[in-house]
DNA sequence: AATAAAAATGTAAACGTTTACATTTTTATT
DNA sequence: AATAAAAATGTAAACGTTTACATTTTTATT
């Protein structure tokens, strides 16, 4: 037998009764709850979460999507989740897209089918169609977005300011008197890299400062290519003196491709990156950076569907300040 | 209505027939597995995992419990897990332990709760006490461990040989020429970190050359201190000239502070990690490490789990044996 | 065409809870 | 002490599937 069924039995008290006391109802008396409680004990009893999900039509797990769970920046998102959502009791679900809008559409099928109280996602880089997430927001299933929201009105997400945090690198490149400026920008179709393009340009702009933008697409698949791209670069406009990198990873190659070509930094170039990543603090020079409060964002996120859960709020949009991490290679030495 | 019971209805076919249809029974005609999967389209339908789980006893969902899910090495390992138990239909939960026996024990009872199909798990470096672990492999519910093991019998797990990296990057140290080398080492508590100190002093004793092993464990609350051990250490054996660190974190430390003593490497001091973290490649030397394919290890535990949940199979450890990855900071300028 | 075997379908109970509603018991009020 | 109100408990159905067993239909065999 097991289960509710055998602890009504022990006491004699009704199964209403019982679940009553694991759902912490008020309607019990101390005496029978203490009863209850010690059968329950007796029997290291368990409480069946897939049975009262059933019943209740709450399961208690919220889905997770991210693109990738080995990456830096959405590992400790998903470290924020887990810290809020399983102090209120609920389990995560997590399922990868690797930037495929189809992988993105099945785990979003497959959550439902779990009857998920909720989700938490960050679109793919390739997503366009926004159908089945149309779908899920018309139905009850609370979502939240983080970090990559798509173009849909009413929609609840947490987002980094991105355009104020290229900004910022900028201005600090500027600050730092750097009068000659490159951005190495990110895959253009994904919002967030075109919001950082325009903070930098911005920036360069409002302080009549000399730019350009450039991408190095390569520099996974053949880093000679971008090395060479690099230096024609250097070439043409020599008195580039800041760099700033749409993510750290990007900057951490440059640094290195500037070492190769006997280029000081931050000496003769200053360099900074976005996303203020794990291994930034490490690197010879140590990264400057634009801290994207990882942690923080999840948590956010969490709390803001949690809320969602209690009851169905107006959709908010909350969008967090980046942060400057000065490290050692923008430092002015000169200042 | 919804659901099946809707499906039978437009359909004019019994409940039994529908269930069969979505569970690929081979006992159901063509014409009969046409008509209700174009009705099931018709409506939307989506079948209810949770209902499912209860009547039959599998949940289709698999329970990992890390120390941190924000760590390189754990987040590869849940990629890979992810990988291989998706495609074979499964959902994962994750939950973190931070490290503590405590919230270790809860996550155990929170899955055992949702009835999940299996676990595995890496335990803490807190965990003691195997009684929880203990109940859970006299229960029925598959378990594989992976990385870290409890010191229990016939259990499932995948491992690394944790001897043979040490004893392969000491005995590179010796190929480079070093006669005179450190082991910075961890936590001796955790036995994968013991088992590394074993194999850096075995390789040492085998090849005959002066060997010291020491701790530097205030490096992230307070590095100054430990660039002072450092500095002590190095003043009272000047002719260090190979380091194996335990982790690779640890190394960059190292590396940062011997460039802040100006000792330079591979020049005078050749430095090693271990297991080859996705910053390793980045620095500036690269460092050198021992892989430990943390992929592959979660794909290997997950099949393992799979295989035990078609049919109870005997207990099997399987030890992965690293892979040494040569970078700069091992470099012999002489040779 | 009759019969046996195989394939397809159906019936009904069960998985372990929750919960609306009904009933009983206790407490407060006069 | 009688009555009303509040608190505690109980009854029974339901959540949406699966599945053992029974029955019907189809196919193969003679």
């Amino acid at each position: 037998m097991g289960g509710i069924k055998e602890i009504a039995k022990m006491t004699g008290v009704s199964l209403a009764t019982v679940s009553r006391v694991f759902n912490n109802s008020a309607l019990v008396s101390p005496k029978t709850r203490e009863k209850v409680l010690k059968a329950a004990k007796d029997i290291d009893y368990r409480p069946n979460v897939m049975a009262a999900a059933l019943r209740s039509g709450k399961s208690k797990i919220i889905g997770v999507i991210v693109p990738e769970v080995n990456n830096s920046f959405f590992s400790d998102i998903i470290n924020g989740i887990e810290g809020v959502v399983s102090d209120s009791g609920f389990n995560i679900i997590i399922s990868q897209t690797h930037e495929k809008q189809e992988r993105e559409n099945a785990a979003l099928n497959s959550l439902l089918e779990l009857n998920v109280d909720g989700i938490l996602m960050s679109i793919s880089k390739e997503t366009k169609d926004y159908t089945q997430i149309q779908k899920i927001i018309d139905s009850k299933t609370p979502i939240v977005f983080f970090d990559r929201r798509p173009t849909l009105d009413a929609i609840n997400a947490v987002l980094l300011n991105n355009y104020l945090g290229a900004y910022i690198a900028t201005e600090h490149l500027i600050d730092m008197d750097c009068e000659n400026i490159l951005h190495i920008a990110g895959n253009p179709d994904v919002s967030i890299f075109e919001e950082r393009k325009k903070g930098f340009v911005a920036a360069a702009q409002k302080h009549r400062v000399q730019y350009l933008v450039n991408h190095l697409p390569n520099i996974k698949s053949n880093p000679e290519e971008d090395l060479n791209s690099l230096k024609d670069i250097l070439k043409k406009h020599p008195n580039i003196d800041g760099i700033f990198a749409y993510g750290d990873e990007m900057a951490i190659h440059l640094l290195n491709l500037l070492n190769t070509l006997k280029i000081e930094v931050p000496k003769q170039v200053k360099l900074i990156g976005f996303g203020n990543a794990n291994f930034s603090a490490l690197t010879q020079p140590s990264l400057s950076s634009i801290d994207q409060e990882s942690s923080l964002m999840g948590e956010l996120s969490a709390n803001l569907l949690l809320q969602n859960l209690k009851r169905k709020t107006k959709p908010t949009a909350k969008v967090l300040s980046p942060k400057l991490i000065r490290r050692e290679s923008t430092k002015n030495l000169d200042q």
